[in-house]
DNA sequence: CGCTCGATATTCT
DNA sequence: GAATATCGAGCGA
């Protein structure tokens, strides 16, 4: 049976990818001792990324030693440090006419290991648990070691399971970022009281 | 509530 | 040197 979405999947655009990982759960398993720990989220808000024709993309400039891997195979954990203190978590994806892409999985609603989630990052309000890029890693014990895991693969530490598709999904501008800023890549699931707090400006 | 700003690694120019 | 796909503390309203 089929758990996690495969190569087909996201062997597609950057966008489209984004907006059905809305709703699908990001798995993170801790194997401690003897016992294997689930952590997962429900994915609410993602990001699309492109390649060259993306100013807003760490991809734009060409492949580099961090970016490799929105280069490679598609399914797989795209992982950097930012801001000196973060870390993001992406999947790269990709048509069979791109060259490189990945989405941002920019907040999560915690479903699983939630006590656990509380341990790696301590905050009074679960809504502040995973809305925010920088956070659900943190909670997730997401790192660079994580670069390169396969989100295919069930059995990997950190992978993408199906989930439930949202009545609705809305589109707007990215978040974060200076240039491209008008393109509306950015997916979420407006009834979820787990999105990034950062708002757009609006004049 | 909203705004400013410091933290601080890695990449870019 | 400057910028960055961020967060939270501190401040003022």
């Amino acid at each position: 049976m089929i758990e996690c979405p495969d190569d087909a999947f996201y062997s597609r655009t950057t966008t489209a990818v984004a907006k059905e990982l809305i709703g699908m759960k990001l798995v993170r398993t801790l194997k401690i001792k003897n016992n294997t720990l689930r952590l997962a989220g429900t994915i609410v808000e993602t990001e699309a990324y492109g390649h060259n024709n993306d100013k807003a993309s760490h991809a734009r400039i060409g492949p580099t030693s961090r970016n490799a891997v929105m280069f490679g195979g598609v399914g797989i954990a795209y992982i950097y440090f930012t801001y000196g203190n973060h870390y993001c978590v992406n999947v790269s994806a990709k048509s069979k006419r791109e060259i490189a892409g990945a989405v941002l999985i920019r907040a999560i609603e915690p479903i699983e290991g939630v006590n656990v989630m509380r341990e790696y990052r301590a905050v009074d309000s679960i809504f502040s648990l995973g809305s925010g890029p920088g956070k659900l890693t943190q909670a997730l014990n997401i790192t660079s070691m994580l670069n390169g895991a396969d989100m295919k693969d069930p059995k990997s530490e950190l992978h993408i399971e199906f989930g439930t598709t949202p009545k609705e999904i809305i589109s707007t501008p990215r978040i974060g970022i200076t240039r491209a800023t008008e393109r509306n890549w950015r997916f979420i699931d407006p009834s979820s009281r787990y999105l990034s707090k950062m708002q757009i400006k609006v004049r």
